[in-house]
DNA sequence: ATCCGGCATTGACATATGTCAACGGGCCCG
DNA sequence: CGGGCCCGTTGACATATGTCAATGCCGGAT
């Protein structure tokens, strides 16, 4: 697959090309993609990935640069690769709910109708794969398996979603941020990044229209939960759970 | 009904067999369904009703009773074809969230692990269909429009979802309040039902635990709303939606 | 028709969280 | 090296909503 200087995806492609990590012959880049385990691409394997190969392209984004926007036409589906991306929606007078983190793996862009029904945007510099909608459709007529996992990964973000709204409705600020630094600590052990101390990618801002909160009152309880001892907030945005049995308390039962 | 004592699922079979509503021969029960193009079942036709017939059963649910609870073994999957089923989820110290009210034609059950989610309950008498979730997925593989469709509802699902985190993260009282009544009305209209009045069949406790508010905040708001002379309580729970425009403009958007 | 019990409403008061504003620190850019 | 800017933190204060408690009402059961 390896041509001339043209798209980030080409680019992308002859970069993986070049890496060789596998020494399987005529290798695609999908079959050396290293999150694929993690994706809904590790439905496939061998000749499938290679056509899966054949309708992806790659995105690259800067932190803050938008990936679409609500009411767009759903064009694409997305798979995260390295970085985070946020997932909002909007209210007229800019109220803005933060729906999702989203990180290496993860799948983005299930769209029922014919338009987004939210916004996504980098938070930090992130690439993804970008298929378009119709030929990955055509893709799931091919490999039911495919289609399969991807109602697996629905279900699970449903799941995810009512959590989230318990979250929401529920918790008070102590319990969301507990619940919110848990949760994000267990999804980076999940992609292999550290655990513990977690990098929180995202502004306090971010954090607030995630959880349904100001950002000053996310500071405050972080400073709160940091005056007792529960974490303690290190450079680059690092957070050590220093006691963790203490914050899977406040976080009340999630 | 005259019957003889056996499972709600055969009186009802019979029940539905003795109606003939429509005139095809050896009619099953799911060709005659009544709700059935709200539902996923839809999706099929023919035959292949016939053999979805087979693996369905019967519900029968009273006010307050429950379907299951989160945490039980995920063996089975739902579809409302009467009444009103709440969707919730607890914390340990009892506070609840109600993730969703379904009514005639909504599905229920999804679920990634071989455990549910969340808990299910009887708001108002109800019936179900039940089907036993290894059956349907066996179907699932005879029929691929049928994964297609469950795929478009969890789909759909998810938006709805995202958009009750909105709620539930960024909006007032008064606006869930008005995004709440909004909404109910127009999924009454889906089945058929009364849109203006709409008939709220749930407790101000149920709606509380829906919009993340407590019972007083809903009946407060209510009033409010009366006062002002958007809407009018009637009797039986219904509600006149008395001056639309300014409930949408309440509702801030959605 | 009457009684009872759950549900809804209303009031007085408490408080968690939001709002507004100031300040500090790191980092990029000139 | 200095300046500005974004982000995070902190403080004082405001307020929407929760809490606790009393009362009222409707609807089903006797």
């Amino acid at each position: 697959m390896q041509q001339s200087n043209q798209s980030p995806f080409d680019v992308r492609n002859r970069r993986l090309m070049e890496a060789k990590s596998r020494p399987e012959p005529s290798t695609s880049p999908c079959a050396a993609c290293n999150v694929r385990h993690l994706t809904v691409c590790d439905a496939l394997e061998g000749a499938e990935l290679q056509q899966l190969a054949e309708i992806v392209q790659n995105v690259e984004l800067e932190p803050g640069q938008p990936l679409f926007d609500e009411g767009e036409r759903a064009d694409f589906v997305f798979n995260v690769t390295a970085g985070c991306v946020k997932v909002y929606k909007l209210l007229p007078d800019g109220r803005r709910q933060v729906t999702g983190f989203l990180f290496a793996g993860d799948f983005l862009g299930l769209a029922n109708q014919d338009f987004y029904a939210f916004s996504a945007e980098a938070v930090s510099p992130a690439t993804l794969c970008r298929f378009q909608r119709g030929k990955l459709e055509a893709a799931m007529e091919r490999f039911p398996q495919l289609e399969k996992r991807l109602l697996g990964v629905a279900s699970h973000e449903l799941a995810v979603a009512q959590e989230q709204m318990l979250l929401l409705g529920r918790k008070t600020a102590k319990e969301r941020l507990a619940s919110f630094l848990i949760k994000l600590s267990e999804s980076a052990e999940r992609r292999g990044q550290s655990k513990n101390p977690v990098r929180l990618p995202m502004t306090r801002a971010d954090i607030g229209d995630y959880l349904g909160l100001t950002t000053e009152t996310v500071s405050r309880v972080m400073t709160q939960l940091k005056g007792q001892g529960t974490i303690a907030l290190m450079p680059n945005g690092q957070v050590e759970l220093s006691d963790l049995e203490k914050l899977e308390d406040l976080a009340g039962g999630y």
